[in-house]
DNA sequence: GACTCATTCAAGAGAATACTTGAATGATCC
DNA sequence: GGATCATTCAAGTATTCTCTTGAATGAGTC
């Protein structure tokens, strides 16, 4: 660790965390912890990378505080340690938005493609739900919708999409969401009901920004 | 860059993002230039590095949307492109004040000793100043002053501090400012004018979150 | 048009990072 | 107490990053 005066010595650390979180895969690793805990190896599996190789990224984001771990039986499970984690995310992505062109030019080619109709702010989501104007649709798979959802939506996997369609009432409107900013899930959710004919959104972020912002959760069981 | 789905392709570029603020000096470099514009051999001398280096870094900071280039005659001047990486770098480093440990005993042994008082927020700042409630001090160099300051504040750059001692009011409160959250000049401040038996407390970060945050600033000349 | 000067480019040495492989740890289960 | 299993550690290699040096660029100046 490089050290100065005191000033130098902070810009360092905070070089530090931002160099833990300037890695695709620990990205990917905070936005899959942000649904819920989970095991080391159903987290290499998510990223796709080995066991090991994973762990070893998941100890150096919890070296510099981004998220805890904590043992439960056989298994070693992690969390995200702090909502400001996604914060910062949110954060460094909202510098690429504008900044990075390659960024626009997958978010045009590959997202708004799919659905580029404005989202539904969480607050205005809220009110909706209260007069019972939506259905609300979470499409992320039933492992992460169990450990943690918004009240009242449904779970419609993506996977299962096409064979549940004819439960999805066609005149009130759907809102979709996922797990976060980017999620491909709720945009492809959107440009397949708005295929067969359904009113659709999506909500804006996910559902870990949902809970973030300290509204209410539903919790239906502990997966994985 | 790697390239698979269009979720981890658009990581990919937000970890780009992420590493490129991952450096001690490139962290430097954008809090210099959140005081204003400089040119490229003046931010050299500021973070103590060459010219060719320094030079490397900008154009690191200026490919992933942190600063902006402008040529001015025979200088390239360099600027903050946008607020919002004051936004990023600032949540990058609230996971550090609460996760590295390493970062909060540098804060305590080298901030808080000098000046332990809760800072003023800057909402409370502009109360007071309406009132004339308090005597604010820009604590920076003059350069840094007069490229943008606080309507109101008096420049007593911390080199000429106790020199001008006997111009600065005992019984009114003296609140200081600079470059930052955590730039060293504000506390040092604090501690020689408590010493000697002034009223004084910190303004919350510095100059440059007072003018994001939309507030009036004042603006004499160019410098550099 | 040649000169000057600030900045950028290019190449190379040394350090740090990412991923792989295979072994070590340490808690549970029988 | 020994076996099992998830996770972590350790070592090795390929790649990337940082900083240096010296040359190239290119806009202003005489």
């Amino acid at each position: 660790m490089p050290k100065r005066n005191p000033k130098q010595e902070l810009l360092a650390w905070t070089a530090e965390v931002a160099r833990c979180l300037g890695h695709a895969h620990r990205l990917e690793l905070i936005e899959c912890l942000a649904q819920g805990s989970r095991s080391v190896e159903s987290l290499a599996e998510f990223i796709g990378q080995s066991v090991a190789n994973t762990s070893q990224h998941l100890q150096l984001l919890r070296r510099f505080g981004c998220v805890a771990s904590e043992r439960r039986g056989k298994q070693v499970f992690y969390q995200l340690a702090d909502a400001r984690v996604l914060h910062a995310v949110a954060a460094v992505r909202s510098i690429a938005e504008i900044g990075v062109a390659e960024f626009r030019q997958v978010v045009r080619k590959d997202f708004l493609s799919l659905d580029g109709t404005d989202a539904v702010s969480r607050s205005e989501l809220s009110r909706l739900m209260k007069d019972n104007a939506v259905t609300v649709i979470d499409v992320r798979p039933s492992g992460e919708f169990n450990a943690g959802h918004i009240p009242g939506a449904l779970n419609v996997p993506m996977a299962e999409l096409k064979q549940r369609l004819s439960k999805l009432p066609k005149r009130k409107e759907i809102v979709a969401y996922c797990r976060g900013a980017y999620c491909i899930l709720s945009f492809e959710a959107a440009a397949q009901l708005r295929a067969q004919g359904y009113r659709v959104r999506r909500m804006e972020d996910g559902f870990p920004e949902w809970k973030a912002e300290g509204r209410k959760v539903a919790e239906s069981a502990i997966a994985h």
